[in-house]
DNA sequence: TTTCATGTAATAATAGAAGTTACATGAAAC
DNA sequence: GTTTCATGTAACTTCTATTATTACATGAAA
């Protein structure tokens, strides 16, 4: 099963952003991910809509926060990339007229949902500044020189 | 993101076998789980490796299950199909060399082990005896004619 | 010895995500 | 104003992982 790497791709945009001057282009933010410029405002398109970042046209345009690090939680961000499902097993089929199938999904229902609430609430209570001061103890620690190889 | 059904499938193809007098064929199954013979022996080559079910061939062959429903539980089935991750986010990135990165990682690592522990937790305490008896109820109370259309 | 069923390798089809191309739109620089 | 730079977006192609299918070997019972 392929897992959906957008959530801690599109973090990495961002926190690049936090540390950035000014605007960033598509282009930059995509040697960051090691991704497509294309790729990357189509995703930043759905955190634009939810006004956690801004985009300009033009010379000296690009994408930059709109919004402080404090203000963006990790649940915000997950929902505007379309809250993709959190888990990668089915538990609802759709027959539910097979009693037996009912009863499966009763019985993995109940687990999946409590894990799903789990993560949306620690979503919730994470913000891209307590990543920033994350990053910011690492860089710390390790000493400046060669810290970020621009992936 | 596409998400595995099989453990759901492959729990409705073992509830299947419980309320079936004597082995049931791999295109039977098939039909169960509206899929394909050859794909129901790959799946469930896995259950009768770890004694979960038992396989015949030849004439009045097919599957059985090699225990009562009290003794196999999710998890061991889950083990049974590879244990597929069971969350659908990436959450650790094969480039820790850059310390955006690993405090993206951190912060959403700590989040998803826990849910994946919740999960495993739950798998270890459900067994196919308790969906049997889920189902039972489901179908005393929706009576008998109908009640499965062979999905 | 025929029939039925599994065991398994090899290949094809499918579906979903990601990448790419192409061109329109708009803003600043000159 | 027109050139340049950057985003906005649609259409299309590639990639990849899963699932489905084909083909044939193996073994057990009728």
């Amino acid at each position: 099963m392929k897992r959906d790497s957008r959530l801690s791709a599109v973090l990495h945009a961002l926190l690049h952003m936090a540390h950035h001057k000014g605007p960033m282009t598509s282009e930059a933010l995509a040697q960051c991910m090691s991704t497509n410029p294309v790729v990357v405002r189509r995703t930043l398109a759905g955190l634009r809509e939810m006004g956690i970042v801004r985009s300009e046209k033009g010379h000296a345009g690009g994408w930059v926060l709109a919004r402080p690090l404090e203000a963006i939680t990790l649940a915000e961000i997950h929902e505007a990339l379309g809250e993709p499902g959190l888990l990668a097993m089915a538990h609802s089929s759709d027959n539910p007229q097979c009693l037996v199938e009912q009863a499966v999904n009763a019985a993995l229902g109940d687990a999946f949902a409590e894990a799903e609430a789990l993560l949306r609430e620690r979503f919730g209570t994470v913000t891209l500044a307590a990543l920033a001061d994350d990053f910011s103890r690492r860089f710390a620690a390790h000493g400046h020189a060669g810290a970020h190889n621009g992936s």
